[in-house]
DNA sequence: AATATTTTAGACCGAACGGTCTATTTTGTA
DNA sequence: TACAAAATAGACCGTTCGGTCTAAAATATT
């Protein structure tokens, strides 16, 4: 059978195109698209079946491969694991950093990032942290370990805004920046777990309020 | 092969003992008191390796039962996992209403609540409504909804003691028992993942304070 | 357009999966 | 102790699992 139009070939020797993104499917062999191409597919079942419960065939459906095709590309399914969880894990990064970069001030900053998780077609599978996390702490050390780095990140990118609104005198210095970091992030973790339980968005308004309202009993 | 002192039979005829544990034994028939024995030991396994990633020969070699011996008191390995997180759920349950039970004040009765779940002992392999529900939501409707009803009795425990701190005078009626049970709540589950990830226990222990300091805000 | 290289399809593999069934053993009753 | 009923062992079943391999197809190079 063949495969064409599966993914476009775009010829090594076109012209630099305007775009990013064209400009990295030219440099990127056949090989590299299709293994993009099958990360892709796969990551947003694997976020929701889980790694164990995430066969071959699913992924062979996904993309429309054979096995061939897939193994040409990887060299186990743990292998498409890990690069699915990367790859999710730096699609919800972008998403954030970017609605951090768009605010000014420290509030500006706060609420835009909330706002990010406020919406869950920003994570319409669930968290890649929390499904990854929870699957990965007895069972696969490496991704237990970049669940690890996720998590500091995720933590980061609050105490950094506390920071720089202590820095630029928005905030009293009496916020621990650290600790304002891991109560918003553990409470989203858990609003995210509800939110996937209940099919609702409740909890989660509750949460966001939360933070709003701590950050905010250091304005000065 | 024998399987004598595997499962101790108690005589439905003897008289009755004088611990609760003994008398249910003495009524439970053969069959009961087997399926029972599965439960307990598969329920530990199925908690950390998944549903999914749980085998019917793992709960074979952790119960030194033949497939026969299992299938003859579970139906499918479906069952065994509804079953399982039942019994890990009520486990849990049990002690969290213990500690609350203790207290006399809101204020004894809170801080009783945390501090079974500052001990990991308490859910050496995670907190079942964490890892049952993050597995469940997109693949098991049964264990959904079964998480779902976990989780409001879990915050319900939190409410409750608001409540009856502004009952008793302890509390101002100016604190929101809904809001102030989801606070602490989704924080302690987000929590519960990071001392899994992490191995240590750090970002509880700052979780649990300021859920303290949430409560203190409005002691009278 | 011809050719060398890369990539993919799909038949194939052994192992492990969840589950069934019957002969045998264990249990409860008398 | 004898016997009927209940419970278990383990061989067996078809299916699906993750993974390999080769012939064919698509691609890159000339």
């Amino acid at each position: 059978m063949c495969y064409e139009n599966k993914i476009k070939n775009t010829c090594k020797n076109k012209p630099i195109g305007l775009y990013l993104h064209l400009q990295i499917e030219m440099i990127m062999s056949k090989a590299e698209r299709t293994k993009q191409f099958i990360i892709e597919k796969s990551a947003p079942i694997i976020n929701k079946k889980g790694m164990a419960g995430t066969s071959l065939s699913d992924i062979m459906e996904a993309t429309k491969l054979a096995k061939g095709g897939i193994y040409g590309n990887f060299e186990s399914k743990e292998e498409i694991c890990k690069e699915s969880f990367l790859y999710l894990r730096s699609q919800l990064a972008d998403k954030l950093n970017n609605a951090v970069l768009q605010g000014k001030t420290a509030k500006e900053k706060l609420f835009n990032l909330l706002a990010v998780y406020d919406n869950q077609n920003n994570m319409s599978d669930g968290c890649p942290i929390l499904n990854f996390g929870v699957e990965a702490d007895d069972t696969n050390p490496f991704i237990k370990e970049q669940v690890r780095n996720a998590i500091l990140s995720a933590q980061k990118r609050f105490s950094d805004i506390a920071a720089f609104g202590i820095e630029k005198k928005e905030l009293t210095a009496e916020i621990n920046p650290e600790k304002f970091s891991i109560h918003a992030f553990t409470m989203i973790e858990g609003a995210i777990l509800c939110r996937k339980v209940f099919d609702n968005n409740h909890q989660m308004k509750i949460v966001l309020e939360n933070i709003k309202n701590e950050f905010e009993r250091y304005v000065i």
